[in-house]
DNA sequence: GTCTATACCGCGATAGAC
DNA sequence: GTCTATCGCGGTATAGAC
């Protein structure tokens, strides 16, 4: 028989990776006390070690979750007929799925300097997959004569900047609807490449 | 007559910006100790606050000499003649300035969560006044009917998010000249606006 | 202007009671 | 599984000799 009821371990291990991910986003990793941490769940600092190794620990499963999350996300993406398609596709899908996570995102470049290098590794690593993933498809697209890029690895590198760059000023909210967001860059990353 | 030689106080409080801004940079503002300064300048830890206040002063000096610096070195670009050739110029000068100083634009961005409120909010104004003056420059191409932009804010904001972004890869040596690389993204830019 | 020495505090992490 | 209490270290900043 199946378990109904999350045991509070569980819960209690959340709510530390979530109050962790909130406070390091905001006021970056190396200024957050575990002190503070376990403030903000509403527990004492020796709880957090029953649900983590170290503070280490916790800065790196949020990284790694965030990015396993994104690769993961990106591959459910339906195949696309064509490089444009694509194109538009992964325009949107960025957008949106960091606009949604800006914590995630901030800590996610932001602290890799705070990893010790074998987890700077791999996370690193997942990084990467994912530029490469756009990389790919520019080049899918400059095979079949549709884009025009001279160089499909710095085009990957400028057109993730640009959009990862969203999170740094949408609100829900504000001015413009996330769908208008994605309209518009969508407008500016075809363009960039030549449609 | 005019001094000839800087005093020891001078070159003394020089080397401890650099050396700041080295380590803020490599390490983030809140992990670098005033001890770490010290040593790597080469004097005990009481010298430090003979040259600044203290640890806020010292980064916030360094946000607030950047963004000056930037600020000035626009002004002081030739005028031009068109939208075009605007913003052509104001690509490459964006991309040389910054990817010259990496670690001072690495900390002016990301440490400004680490600035006390007045600090923020003016290293932010002088940020904001930069992203303007791109946007009054998209807003001149558009009203002349050059540029197809939607949006001349969010395309600001787009364009100094992509530019910006050589800063995390580029390194002098590497595969691309710096000139090389100017021209590969003032080759997007120019397309993503419309021309 | 710089150094030595130090005050005082908060840090990460752990031990042991419950 | 959580709390209380604590260890040992390193943090910022300052005082006073030279």
């Amino acid at each position: 028989m199946a378990r109904t009821r999350t045991s509070s371990a569980e819960t209690t291990g959340l709510r530390i990776r979530e109050a962790a991910l909130r406070l390091f986003a905001r006021h970056g990793y190396a200024a957050v006390s575990m002190r503070q941490i376990a403030a903000e769940v509403g527990v004492q600092v020796g709880t957090l070690y029953l649900h983590t190794a170290d503070k280490q620990a916790l800065l790196c499963e949020l990284m790694d979750a965030h990015l396993t999350d994104l690769l993961d996300a990106l591959d459910k993406l339906p195949p696309a007929a064509d490089p444009e398609t694509a194109l538009d596709q992964f325009t949107r899908f960025h957008i949106r799925f960091h606009a949604q996570r800006s914590d995630a995102v901030f800590i996610s470049y932001m602290e890799l300097r705070n990893l010790e290098p074998a987890n700077f590794a791999r996370v690193e690593a997942l990084r990467r997959a994912y530029e490469q993933s756009l990389q790919k498809l520019l080049d899918w697209g400059r095979d079949e004569g549709r884009f025009d890029l001279p160089d499909t690895k710095l085009a990957a590198y400028a057109l993730i900047a640009m959009l990862t760059g969203v999170t740094t000023w949408y609100r829900e909210g504000g001015r413009l609807s996330l769908d208008r967001v994605e309209a518009i860059y969508g407008d500016m990353v075809r363009k960039s490449v030549g449609l």
